[in-house]
DNA sequence: TATGAATGAGGCTTCATTCAT
DNA sequence: GATGAATGAAGCCTCATTCAT
């Protein structure tokens, strides 16, 4: 955020990037306890203790910053969490990469919230998070297609599953840790999460299942991608 | 004084129920292509052509139409889909649960939408989702806690499960359908969703998992969670 | 109140003027709780148990019925407290008068406060008012002409002493028992008022006054109005 | 950030201080014309010709700029009236008083209309209202107490009486010159009122009265207290 | 750069009153 | 007589955005 500026900084450009920075974090704070539909302009300078006018100075508008203060928490926290190294023990970085996850999520549950709010109202916003989302989803199944052409994972369509379980994350560790659902608030525990999270992720990916009543774990496979007609 | 009622009242009182359905609809339809917020009780009055005072002769407000709007859909459609009878084919059974989520989820995407958007916005909403969900959530992990105790199913933590599996249903049947993640538009296919989840969902509870390199299996059931002390 | 419909009342008539007292009666609890401006039509006929629609056929609106309250409760208060008789005991009788009138403000409270409120509104309560008041004023000034023709008490001009007496028992009435000036709510005693406000009516219409530091004395009832300049 | 002000500040807060001092003086004449409930917020910046919004700049609501208006008239005519010096002139003092109070009331008829109107709408306004009118009965009654301890004057509860007095003053001048009552528009002249009134106060409080009729003289001092239930 | 006063569109809600049954 | 559904005018208040200083 605020980088490249690369001239020899003098004070006015210095300035301007702190009272940007300034805006941005308070934007941050805003949301993160009004939402985002409640959270008004006003709001957001009374916090930064800015003048109001001041505020188009550095944004288009409420859209704008809620996008840039996005942007700077995903860059933020991606920098910290990377992606896990997945070595030779599949399962553990599976389950690291969930903990990470849900770690984030719980660490800005009200920006989440304010997010899902925000892409229901504004394109712009949706399709900020649609690409975030595609980022997530393409490396999952990146990884699904790398073990699959090694021959280490049964077959399945990547993408669709990837899709399913990243899905499954996301909704599960927002209606749980945000929501609060579906236990009662002080008997929650974000590693039990963590854990059913993981051992589905694996089951999903690494699981055989056994011949069943249905009769169709042969074409279980095939199944998953609406590629093949045959399902 | 309020003798004699009970001939002239017919006709007023079905005129009235049209009255409420007639708004009901519009709203429906309003909220259908607008979304929450920007739905107006303008809008609603001008679609259903009645004046703007009479909407408030039948609801509180905004908030309460939506709510009326989402319970009628709702009992609509569960008169429609009831639940699936699972005889002796689980898989199938499973199969069409989902597909009967998934069409109805199809055929309301803008409300489905509205009601995220709404839930950020209004404690009523939230709570008129959490407890749709919660019973979702309620009836799956019954059946689970029943085969587990008949001995058909592996143990694991039937509420965090039912919890993680509804998620996935409902994000990635939102973000497929209603967002048009991950494919783009044309290139579509809700059956190859239902083939995904429901072998997904039949791998988590009958699946077998090899023995991998985390080398974690034997521990899975227990890490599922402190509140199956039976796993 | 709705007397003098002497045919021989069948039922029809009947009914319409017990509907019409149940809609009076259900004004006047209204507005003795609420006021004149926060009162509505509808919470008179909720009230009232009957359609919002049968009160105009009784009353043009909501002045209307205010003013027919009013009449009501005056008719009912006078035909009860009637004047009390002045024999040969001025003292007494200011008293028992002061008294009557101080108790018939405390049981309608409520109503006196809104009729203040509804005189600022309306012209035609207003005129209502000043009619009611101005009754109140002219006996009291018919009274001070007599005993004046008696040589009973000092010269002054009637009217406007009539005036100033009564505006001082209104008012001090209104803000004591209504208002709940000037002391605390549980330390207020109406005799206390009565004693006062007797005492001065008594001091203002046969006291004498010494000749004091302003030598004014001799030209006081000159000075007391230019119309009785004799006086 | 919120630096170097100092210089740029002034004429801003100049212009600030104007437009609130337009919309008070705009909302002062409709009040003094309209009365309380009919006055709209819309016509009050109509009549400053400012947009509409600019009046929540300045003021909370319609409640808000009334009580502003009262107080600031209030101070304005407190600061020109002070308190008559009520040297050795006991009379001629409390004569200069009530014209004093009645020039201000004439000035501000509508106003005080609109007050009296208001407090019956607004716990707000009838506790400003409360507040001002304790300010003169404390005052009034404190001069008795003092008067009573140097004993020129003769015995009786000051603040009842103070209350009494102030009650006569302001509801007297109130339907006398406000609303009119009790002669006829054309036929009224303050100064009369002024004199009745002097005489009033004058009496009730150095006026001795005859050992009259009602054999109740003798009590009548102990009579003003409601603590001596003899009386 | 920063300020903050001003704007005015836009949404919400209430209620007196009418009128067909 | 009684009903109560429907109407729509009227007021309130908020807030994003502009602009002169």
């Amino acid at each position: 955020m605020t980088v490249d500026q690369s001239e020899p900084a003098n004070g006015r450009q210095d300035q301007a990037a702190a009272t940007r920075r300034l805006l941005l974090d308070a934007a941050g704070a805003v949301f993160e306890t009004r939402g985002y539909r409640a959270t008004t302009v006003g709001a957001i300078t009374d916090r930064a203790k800015t003048a109001h006018g001041t505020f188009y100075l550095y944004f288009r508008n409420k859209e704008d910053v809620f996008c840039r203060v996005i942007e700077s928490v995903v860059l933020d926290e991606v920098a910290v969490s990377a992606f896990v190294p997945h070595d030779d023990a599949p399962r553990a970085a599976m389950e690291a990469g969930i903990r990470n996850f849900l770690t984030v999520f719980e660490r800005h549950g009200g920006l989440w919230r304010a997010l899902l709010e925000g892409m229901m109202q504004s394109p712009r916003i949706q399709q900020l998070w649609l690409d975030l989302r595609r980022d997530l989803v393409l490396r999952m199944s990146g990884i699904f297609e790398a073990q699959q052409r090694a021959g280490s994972v049964r077959s399945f369509d990547p993408t669709m599953v990837a899709h399913a379980l990243a899905a499954m994350a996301e909704w599960s560790a927002f209606t749980y840790l945000v929501l609060g659902e579906p236990s009662p608030e002080d008997d929650r525990d974000p590693e039990a999460l963590v854990a059913t999270l993981a051992d589905l992720w694996f089951r999903a990916v690494y699981g055989t299942v056994p011949d069943d009543g249905g009769g169709r774990d042969a074409g279980l496979d095939g199944a998953t991608g609406q590629r093949s007609p045959s399902a």
